[in-house]
RNA sequence: GGGGUCGUAGUUCAGCCCGGUUAGAACGCCGGCCUGUCACGUCGGAAGUCGUGGGUUCAAAUCCCAUCGGCCCCGCCA
């Protein structure tokens, strides 16, 4: 057919409703509607089309006798097919109302009928049932997106961002942009670079974070900044890991950290309000770092449930078991966790465990079943004391037929495996509650850690973060003893975000950058621009950042960030719609000074 | 970089273990009939590079090897 008979860019007439609007208050109306065919149900003279648009589906009627034209075309119509109808709402006949649908009381009789634009036979239905691969879904993202789910995923997330906008405005925050082509940094995560037509060999990066901008919005006198800014990392993905995503990014000058808690707590609040109508209890608690390492073995812990570890270096001071007491020699720790005795693993599983901690950890998992407070089975029991036994059923609070498990090792490295074996065991066993939200803060977190890989100091948050005070005099002592004016706020065992108070001093600046292995001349190189800033009358500032997409996820229920997020990257980070990346033009390299390798 | 898992009509899946009919089903699609359906019904029809490549075999969707792609995880990444 010539395109001039099929296109037609401008609609017939004015849309007065959405579909899934309407109810039977309507009746009686005349409404015109724009929509895509969910179905059709063709009944030779009557014709029934399910029409759906983003607020939902209504019935619509065609009748040869009302209009024989409409109701010609409307026998053509297939699924997904966008047209445009005129019709009249009247209330359904009381045996013909279908109480499954929001719009079912009423239906349109319609009377006129255009195909705005036909449809190939789409590769999957537009509905939630059925389940169809994920590959399908995203190469055919905009056929997925008209499904309810995204639907109404994306419109929660827009109500998060409406929410967050509202309350740092409300607060005095300037919501000021900040490059995408920005500077590459040595330290954190692997760049997305971008090469310089301009400057040959040389490359912008995308930004990992606002981090060192959103610090000289500071020095540059806006006092209270906010931004949601995209953010890039070329790391591998995982379900809750895409390379591009997004920060509620916040910073303020002279803040304690208790007014960068409080103002986020009452972001938290607005935003479970304004989305959810849900009240969060405010403040959320608080656990210094070693508290949640020393309860969770994590420093994200998931507070919905007990099974917390137990420090039983004590109880096996005096311990036979010769594994124990060579990691005690070397002043290393034994944790213990108690599987109350309604939870049961088999052997097999037991065994699995066991196997799995070996390979991940290289560390020794042992468990043992409680027969009685002296009496325990299971691979280890018989080299066991009566002593550490008993007094690890007190700390434990053991009773008969729980499973102990215990690990002996460097307390840094037993805390995290035994923390990893508590949320295993809880995913296992313990069913939560839906609606169940365990806010907490994290403080107090060390500056410093030590890289087994780099065999050197690095940034447990980053560079730029502040030293306690109290610890400054320890900094070149010992530096691991330090801690860091740092707050992380964790839902549920994710981490949502972290912050900290930052360094405003150029010297103190040089001093961390060289305890991490840079050199002067180096943190000059790449981070002089900073240092020179914090000479000019730098103020005290600090903030955080929180990551948008895991909180979308959270309030959505959904434990996959392609669900809150329009387009996303595959695992290997290709846009399966577009089939970005992609190879481009010789030419284009050549002008970039830019040669393929391989 | 490593481990696991999946890949068969447009879609979802069966068949694969134990090699041997013309590779099936449902939904969808195409055509006919049907005035109250809403998973409409009904009659008929079309539809397959069994992800790809190689090997074993008289014979491969099926066994073996490699490879590509989706997902989950470790490493990596706040």
């Amino acid at each position: 057919m010539a395109i001039e008979r099929t296109f037609h860019p401008l609609p017939p007439w004015q849309r007065t409703d959405y579909c899934g609007a309407l109810r039977k208050d309507d009746a009686g109306r005349q409404v015109a509607l724009w929509g895509w065919v969910d179905g059709r149900r063709d009944h030779g003279r009557l014709v029934f089309i399910d029409l759906r648009d983003r607020e939902g589906i209504i019935q619509v009627v065609f009748n040869p006798e009302r209009s024989a034209p409409a109701h010609d075309v409307a026998r053509s119509l297939r699924a997904e097919y966008y047209v445009a109808i005129k019709g009249e709402v009247v209330m359904r006949a009381p045996t013909t109302v279908n109480a499954a649908l929001a719009t079912g009381e009423i239906e349109v009789m319609a009377h006129a009928l255009e195909v705005l634009n036909p449809s190939a036979p789409p590769p999957f239905r537009i509905t939630e049932e059925e389940q169809v691969t994920e590959e399908l879904r995203l190469r055919y993202r905009y056929l997925d997106l008209r499904k309810p789910l995204l639907q109404r995923n994306l419109r929660l997330r827009h109500a998060i961002m409406r929410a967050t906008r509202a309350h740092f405005d409300e607060h005095g925050f300037v919501e000021v942009e900040t490059p995408i082509l920005w500077r590459p940094t040595p330290e954190g995560a692997r760049d997305y670079l971008v090469p310089s037509r301009v400057s040959p060999g040389h490359f912008y990066a995308l930004p990992q974070s606002p981090q060192l901008l959103k610090q000289i919005l500071m020095i540059g006198g806006f006092d209270r900044y906010y931004q949601i800014a995209k953010c890039f990392r070329d790391e591998d993905l995982r379900a809750n890991r895409q390379p591009e995503f997004s920060q509620i990014d916040v910073e303020m000058t002279c803040p304690r950290p208790e007014d960068i808690i409080a103002i986020i707590e009452g972001l938290f609040t607005r935003i479970y309000r304004d989305v959810l109508g849900v009240a969060l209890d405010v403040p959320f608690p608080r656990l210094t770092y070693e508290e949640a390492m020393e309860r969770f073995g994590s420093d994200k812990p998931d507070a919905r449930f007990g099974m917390e570890l137990r420090n039983l270096t004590a109880a096996f001071a005096e311990t036979e078991l010769n594994v124990i007491r060579r990691s005690l020699a070397e002043r290393g720790a034994v944790y213990g966790l108690r599987l109350p005795s309604e939870f049961q693993l088999t052997r097999r599983e037991l065994d699995e465990m066991v196997a799995q901690i070996r390979s991940r950890f290289d560390l020794g998992l042992s468990w043992a079943k409680v027969a009685t407070e002296d009496e325990w089975q299971g691979p280890i029991a018989k080299h066991l004391g009566q002593t550490e036994k008993s007094r690890a059923a007190r700390v434990l609070e053991l009773a008969p037929g729980d499973t102990v498990f215990l690990m002996a090792g460097a307390r840094n490295k037993v805390r995290p495996a035994m923390g990893d074996v508590r949320l295993q065991l809880g995913a296992r066993f313990v069913s939560l509650p839906p609606g169940l939200l365990r806010f907490m803060w994290v403080v107090n977190f060390p500056l410093f850690e030590r890289s087994e890989q780099e065999g050197r100091l690095t940034s447990v948050n980053h560079p730029f973060t502040a030293p306690c005070p109290e610890d400054l005099e320890a900094l070149e002592r010992d530096p691991l003893s330090v801690h860091a004016l740092a707050y992380d706020v964790v839902l549920n065992g994710e981490e949502l975000g972290g912050g900290s108070i930052r360094i405003h001093n150029s010297e103190l600046q040089l001093k961390v950058f060289e305890l991490l292995g840079l050199s002067r001349d180096e943190a000059m190189d790449k981070f002089g621009f900073l240092i020179e800033a914090l000479s000019y009358g730098a103020p005290p500032h600090g903030g955080i950042a929180l990551g948008l997409d895991r909180i979308a996820m959270l309030i959505c229920g959904t434990d996959s960030l392609r669900d809150v997020m329009a387009f996303p990257k595959t695992q290997r980070a290709v846009d399966l719609m577009s089939g970005a990346p992609a190879e481009v033009d010789p030419a284009q390299l050549e002008e970039l000074c830019v040669k393929i390798l391989s």
